[in-house]
DNA sequence: CTCTGAAATTGACAATGCTCAATTCAACAT
DNA sequence: ATGTTGAATTGAGCATTGTCAATTTCAGAG
């Protein structure tokens, strides 16, 4: 079975932005941001774009610290296994985040698509190259890496000390805050979780999962269009349910 | 009261590590193993050198954000409070860490010594000019990021999936390993934390605590000297009972 | 040495969340 | 339509951890 579609990047031979990327979504976030048209081009030349479908690792075993990737569209998920099975999801990427490992750091981290998701990836050789030309791109990259320590840290406070009721409406006031990348909070939005997931997030069972989220429907915090379809009547009652005030 | 002793660095006109630098236990940790001789001595011509005694804030409220400072010797709790009081330590920092926020980023991060603790700040401002002019410096600060990440990814899922038993567990092993900057693995160590701190960084209670430390010693697994002191027979025995395996 | 107060331990009981099992539901193939 | 499959929901009972309260331990003050 063919899982992605694999489509090097031509070679354009002048030194404005590529087309490729002035046509990509991402163009401005992740690493692309901060790079001048020339860095972008010689990026471009070695970058692949590829679709993952869901519960397709989005790099191979042990890849993870060899490349870098932007995601374009969709949701990655970043977890850890203990010896006997047991999993936790220790951080969900949306785009247009970028992932991956500058300099080599063995954490046992498996990323993994949770829905169909695009990412645009390059090689690490170039990543590092383009550090040491770019030192924009270290700052870039040392943001993101911030940014990442700030939302592992929210969560240890959540999977710490937060009932499941509180657990699973901080859950989705995440999706709510993030699933759409241009505009802000969304009030309708499709989890990209199945409830197996949402647990491995949360530190809990399915079954709690799902007992909580038909409380909260009870209660009128959110109505469940389909098992996948939530709408959030009001933003500020699940922010409270979560426990964020 | 007057907790903590300060004592502005003498200015030393001469290029070679500053005398202060020089004898200083962190002097190739943190920040400063980077730094030229002259970075080394404009850097320490600014910072304060002071001891924090137990349950101190280590800087100011607000202040977290406006300066940075190295651990020379003790242990910091970084944590998280929710609206009604419920607490996470979110991280632990031992010498000879740095601790700070590069860059403005508001998250309500509390930084408190658990046990007494020598740091050595410098204002963000000047270690704003360092890392423009030394590229190193920014790199060492995306380092202890990552680690941090790391480190925080590594505890939810401890948070998340382990047994009240292997969390007690995890906590000993992570003291036993960090307590002593110099040399490796500790077997015999005294608690920098409370069991309230413990309770805290667990996302336990201080009973639940209480009772899987009187359970690992029933089980051979430590000794306890005194409530704070502990001694590990079996290295190996806790790692797994940890469930690090 | 005794008194004091905070920290830690221990016990009894309750509650939150887990386990195991039975349905239900939706998507898809026949 | 009907059957099949995996995902999700629901229920009943139970275990782990939390709550509340009573001691115990220990370090420091007098």
């Amino acid at each position: 079975m063919q899982i992605v579609t694999e489509q090097r990047r031509k070679d354009i031979h002048n030194s404005d932005v590529p087309a490729v990327c002035a046509a990509c979504e991402a163009r401005h976030g992740g690493v692309c941001g901060t790079l001048t048209p020339d860095q972008l081009l010689d990026l471009s030349r070695h970058s692949t774009r590829r679709r993952v479908e869901p519960g397709r690792e989005v790099v191979g075993q042990g890849e993870i610290s060899d490349s870098y990737a932007n995601i374009i569209s969709g949701v990655v998920k970043l977890s850890k296994v203990l010896a006997d099975g047991r999993q936790q999801i220790v951080g969900l990427q949306f785009a247009p985040d970028f992932m991956g490992r500058p300099f080599t750091r063995e954490s046992a981290l498996t990323a993994e698509a949770a829905i169909d998701t695009d990412i645009c990836s390059f090689p690490r050789n170039v990543i590092e190259r383009l550090v040491a030309e770019a030192p924009g791109l270290e700052h870039r990259l040392h943001e993101q890496a911030l940014k990442e320590l700030d939302e592992a840290r929210d969560w240890m406070l959540t999977l710490g000390r937060k009932t499941a009721q509180e657990k699973v409406a901080s859950f989705l006031y995440i999706i709510a805050t993030h699933i759409d990348p241009e505009n802000g909070t969304a009030t309708e939005f499709d989890l990209p979780l199945s409830r197996a997931d949402i647990a491995d997030y949360l530190g809990l069972t399915i079954e709690t999962v799902s007992r909580q989220i038909t409380k909260l429907r009870k209660d009128n915090v959110i109505r469940i269009e389909s098992s996948r379809r939530v709408t959030v009547p009001s933003m500020d009652r699940l922010i409270h349910v979560a426990g964020i005030d």
